[in-house]
RNA sequence: GGUCCCUUAGUGUAGUGGUUAUCACGCCUCCCUGUCACGGAGGAGAUCACCGGUCCGAAUCCGGUAGGGACCGCCA
């Protein structure tokens, strides 16, 4: 193969006059008779080759045989255009062919590679390596190394150790669900992929490493989500001797250089700080969006002397009454367009979501004949009332109420258009809790991990009510999505015990779980702290995409599934007799039909496109 | 674990009981020397996901299965 002169996109007119060699892709074929013009792509960019009747007849054949997605290389002059099109950037020249070579044919693609195409997610990950090719994805991955780039920059410049932690590690019951693997040498035992390298980041700092970092690669068996893949990688670092102003300038500094060399933005630090109760209380939610205002309101104490039974009544059981008024929102929507909402919000436990319209001076709607005059001019006064305003209202448990007001608070925000675009809004989120308490398991948790350091009140909290007591964590926030958090770490044993006991724990369990941390912490164990940020979500927002499959390489699909190799499948039996595991009788059907199913696509592609004579 | 939704040419779609199953892009053939979402003329391409039911008649209604999506739970 001769030597690429450039990327085809790159080829402006500083090679003017100059014969070049490319390779790429034939995007789109133009032929005009006895004039051909052919749109040669790469990952850098689009160029055009022309060929005409000047050129020979050879490679007039050759230009109007090709197709879409044909590999080319083509040699020519690059010439100035007669036409310019300003709408590219190689737009003021064209590469004029005197040979061009096919190096391998295309079959017509399931999808055109182009980036308005809209084809279903299940096509797109069977055939990942032309949806890979499209120009806004090729950005998307590209963007994500210059931000593994810049993360790797910068920790080296401060002096941060890159340490590999191990992928088969213990499972821990703790957390989320994890994957696990078993082992062959050891039938009937397992190891787990690290859901995060949080122990192993801490005893690494009781080794004495100081500043370590690492891109970590973490594993969770949950259903997934848009911004959720049950594999992930997570910039994950820890230092000692430092406290939440140390991690978090580190932090900081990370941003800054990640914000400047992927996205040429000046950060602005320190970046701000929110409360957890503050985040709450204002937006309803603990990774606040605070690219714009309509905070949450407390409406409690104007209504809860209410005749209006659904708001007295929630305050007396103990709940909360809370609002938002939405700005132009009473022209905007409908009876119809707000009992949508309604029904959305019963997924959070919702009862109801009660409404007025201000316009005119006039309050209106289906509770307005509950309102009395005073309770007007409260709601006037507490939302600044200027008129046109649509203020809704949700009186439940505090969790409900402040869940569906998140919900609404940012879809109000979407539709009418008051998100302002092109802005990264970073916050930190501290204080938080140290518990939460869960409704599933009926009993509290950590609300980070249970290696978080109470703050001073609530060391001795732990002693006599553990529950209210508050954490040394921190959480970093963008645009209303959590890009990462951390906590100072406990580094002494007997606080270490204090918290599993807070949490349930036995001696004897906290003992088989976590004994070798807790030996640890006792021979010279520095004050540590640490912090991972999400990569991909990270990576997701900065390329403006709403999924974190676009810039992922090879993503699993929502069945936590990957369409193009068959990931997960079934194994063949002696793989299981191996490792002394057997498929229950319950499951035996549906693996045979995945067998079944897999086995008739395999043959299907076979007999359409194979060129294997048998 | 739960709720809601989707499945019609290669792709995206229209189609609410009787249609020759709609349209666009793509594809194929021919024409065309300045296009760049080229243009023009013509053409091929769909057992309407699968199985069963209701009906004189089903892409359409009902039930089930499979695959997929969004969300709640779960997950930081």
């Amino acid at each position: 193969m001769d030597k690429r002169t450039d990327y085809a996109g790159n080829i402006t007119s500083k090679y003017e006059g100059q014969e070049v060699t490319l390779y790429g892709w034939v995007q789109r074929v133009r032929n005009l008779g006895n004039l051909v013009f052919i749109d040669l792509r790469d990952r850098e960019g689009i160029v055009q080759v022309v060929v005409n009747k000047d050129s020979g007849e050879k490679l007039m054949e050759i230009a109007d045989s090709l197709n879409n997605e044909d590999v080319i290389e083509v040699k020519g002059k690059v010439v100035k255009r007669s036409s310019v099109n300003p709408e590219m950037k190689t737009g003021e020249v064209e590469v004029d062919a005197t040979e061009i070579d096919v190096l391998n044919k295309s079959k017509v693609p399931p999808f055109e590679i182009k980036d308005d195409i809209n084809a279903a997610e299940q096509t797109r990950l069977k055939y990942r390596y032309l949806d890979l090719r499209r120009p806004t994805l090729q950005r998307a991955i590209i963007l994500r190394s210059k931000i593994l780039k810049a993360v790797h920059e910068y920790f080296d410049e401060q002096g941060f150790i890159d340490i590999e932690t191990p992928i088969l590690g213990k499972s821990s019951p703790e957390g989320a669900r994890d994957y696990l693997v078993p082992s062959r040498i050891y039938p009937g035992s397992f190891y787990a992929l690290p859901q995060s390298p949080q122990l192993f980041k801490q005893l690494l700092m009781g080794a004495g490493f100081d500043k370590y970092y690492q891109l970590a690669r973490c594993f969770r068996d949950e259903d997934l989500r848009g911004d959720r893949q049950p594999e992930f990688t997570q910039i994950d670092m820890e230092t000692s001797f430092l406290d939440e102003q140390g991690v978090q300038d580190y932090t900081e500094g990370l941003l800054k250089k990640i914000m400047k060399d992927v996205m040429n933005i000046d950060l602005k630090t320190p970046i701000k700080r929110i409360t957890w109760d503050e985040a709450m209380n204002k937006y309803g939610s603990d990774k606040p969006d605070t690219r714009y205002e309509m905070y949450l309101h407390d409406l409690s104490p104007i209504f809860k002397d209410s005749d209006f039974k659904v708001f007295s009544g929630a305050i007396a059981d103990g709940g909360v009454v809370k609002g938002i008024a939405v700005k132009n929102g009473a022209k905007e929507y409908s009876r119809k367009k707000i009992e949508e909402k309604q029904d959305y919000i019963k997924r959070y436990n919702a009862k109801g979501l009660a409404w007025v319209k201000y316009e005119d001076g006039e309050f209106s709607g289906p509770i307005a004949r509950f309102l009395t005059d005073e309770n007007k001019e409260a709601l006037k006064k507490e939302f600044d009332l200027e008129g046109g305003e649509l203020i809704v209202i949700v009186a439940d448990k505090w969790k409900v109420v402040t869940d569906s007001l998140d919900h609404l608070r940012r879809e109000f925000a979407h539709e009418t258009g008051i998100i302002p675009e092109g802005v990264f809004d970073f916050v930190w989120v501290v204080d938080w809790p140290l518990f939460e308490y869960d409704e599933g398991l009926g009993r509290w948790i950590a609300a980070h991990h249970p290696f978080t350091m109470p703050d001073d009140e609530g060391i001795k909290l732990l002693d006599t009510d553990p529950h209210k007591a508050h954490a040394r964590s921190y959480d970093i926030v963008m645009n209303g999505d959590e890009m990462g958090g951390g906590s100072i770490r406990i580094h002494k044993r007997s606080i270490q015990e204090k918290m599993f006991k807070a949490l349930g724990f036995t001696k004897k369990r906290a003992y088989e779980q976590f004994g070798y941390l807790m030996d640890a912490l006792d021979m010279g164990f520095p004050p540590h702290a640490g912090l991972a940020i999400g990569l991909d979500r990270l990576a997701m927002m900065l390329a403006g995409k709403d999924n974190i499959r676009d810039v992922t390489a090879f993503p699993k699909n929502a069945s936590a599934s990957e369409p193009m190799m068959h990931a997960p499948a079934p194994v063949a039996d002696k793989q299981l007799t191996d490792i002394g595991i057997e498929v229950e009788k319950q499951y035996e059907d549906s693996v045979k039909e995945t067998e079944q199913r897999l086995e008739k696509e395999a043959q299907e592609d076979a007999d359409n496109n194979s060129t294997w004579d048998e």
